[in-house]
DNA sequence: CAACCGTGGAT
DNA sequence: TATCCAAGGTT
């Protein structure tokens, strides 16, 4: 059984002379902290820092996001992925803007409630912003939590989750912000999935995995399922103007990103003539193929290059197409236009 | 609750 | 090349 209060202060003792020195630990403006924890989501930090510092510098303020563009942000956001995150994110600001005068919620009840706010960032910036006792359980902290107590359940369940949330809270200490920090820090730099540092561990004495020798079995997880295999024809249409056509994307992956029209691949001309109200060249052979990988989907992506003399509101000029915002699998298909 | 939702880096 | 992983949230 864990020793809370020796097990706090020798966490927080080794933070205080370990944490990293990140953009985002040089504020204590609520906004900028919930910022970061978006972009934090799932994505490495070294991943997030240069985009981190571009909207500090374009969007400084709350009422600065709130303000702009929403398709102005998500080209700014591009690159980064899981672009839901920065919609609702910017949802969440306006919200914060019009009911909240602007002024980040400091009650936590009413910041849980916004768009994109769970358990993990309610809890990071409700404590690192705010100080209050409450956990933000990350893959990280479910690793070090797991190994601390040689803990067997899944981690991928959001049962055990909630459990582990409910044990961090119960041995969190006033500097709350900072321990949850510390918890994520630890899991980041010392205890890592594959080849832990346990020698330079602070908490090493507090460990059940690291005595019993154990330590790389934790934590408990289902191995991930296999990815869909999906084959589609990917077209780029031109006319004589210099345009190509290119529209917004309405389907849940990749929503409100741009992209070329794109079908399976037994899909025939004379569908995709109908669908789009144009009169195509005929089909020649593809100028390139791209595989692009996904969370849960491989898209194997013929590129065809086709040519038409018919209207439509959704041809952009080839010198434009980088001021919309486009997924990578898109810009991997767009390269071959140049 | 299990499936969905991006991308890049490490091994 | 294949797999896992990274400061998770929504449905």
């Amino acid at each position: 059984m864990l020793n809370k209060n020796e097990f706090a202060l020798n966490l927080l003792e080794w933070y205080h002379i370990n944490k990293r020195d990140l953009p985002w630990r040089q504020t204590n403006d609520p906004y900028k902290i919930w910022l970061s924890e978006v972009m934090l989501q799932q994505t490495q930090v070294q991943t997030v820092i240069p985009y981190f510092n571009k909207f500090i510098d374009k969007y400084p303020t709350l009422d600065d996001l709130a303000n702009a563009d929403e398709q102005e942000v998500l080209k700014d956001w591009e690159g980064l992925g899981y672009y839901n995150r920065i919609r609702n994110l910017h949802s969440a600001v306006k919200e914060v803007q019009y009911t909240y005068n602007s002024i980040v919620p400091q009650k936590p009840k009413q910041f849980f409630e916004l768009k994109g706010v769970g358990p993990y960032i309610g809890g990071a910036v409700q404590s690192i912003a705010f100080n209050h006792r409450i956990a933000a359980v990350d893959g990280n902290v479910l690793r070090v939590m797991a190994r601390l107590n040689e803990d067997n359940r899944d981690i991928s369940k959001q049962s055990t989750v909630k459990s582990v949330k409910s044990y961090v809270e119960s041995i969190i200490p006033l500097e709350s912000g900072d321990f949850n920090q510390a918890l994520m820090e630890l899991g980041a730099t010392i205890c890592t999935p594959r080849i832990p540092k346990c020698l330079s561990c602070p908490v090493q004495s507090h460990c059940e995995s690291f005595k019993s020798n154990s330590v790389l079995q934790y934590p408990k997880k289902k191995s991930s399922k296999k990815k869909t295999e999906l084959y589609y024809n990917i077209f780029l249409i031109l006319n004589d103007k210099n345009e190509v056509y290119m529209f917004m994307n309405e389907s849940n992956l990749l929503k409100g990103m741009y992209k070329f029209p794109k079908y399976d691949i037994d899909t025939s001309i004379g569908t995709i003539e109908e669908e789009l109200n144009l009169k195509l060249s005929q089909l020649k052979e593809p100028i390139a193929e791209e595989k692009h990988v996904f969370t849960h989907q491989v898209w194997y992506m013929n590129v065809y290059l086709l040519y038409t003399n018919s209207e439509s509101e959704h041809f952009i000029k080839i010198k434009d197409v980088s001021d919309y915002p486009m997924s990578v699998a898109m810009q991997k298909v767009f390269k071959h236009l140049n």
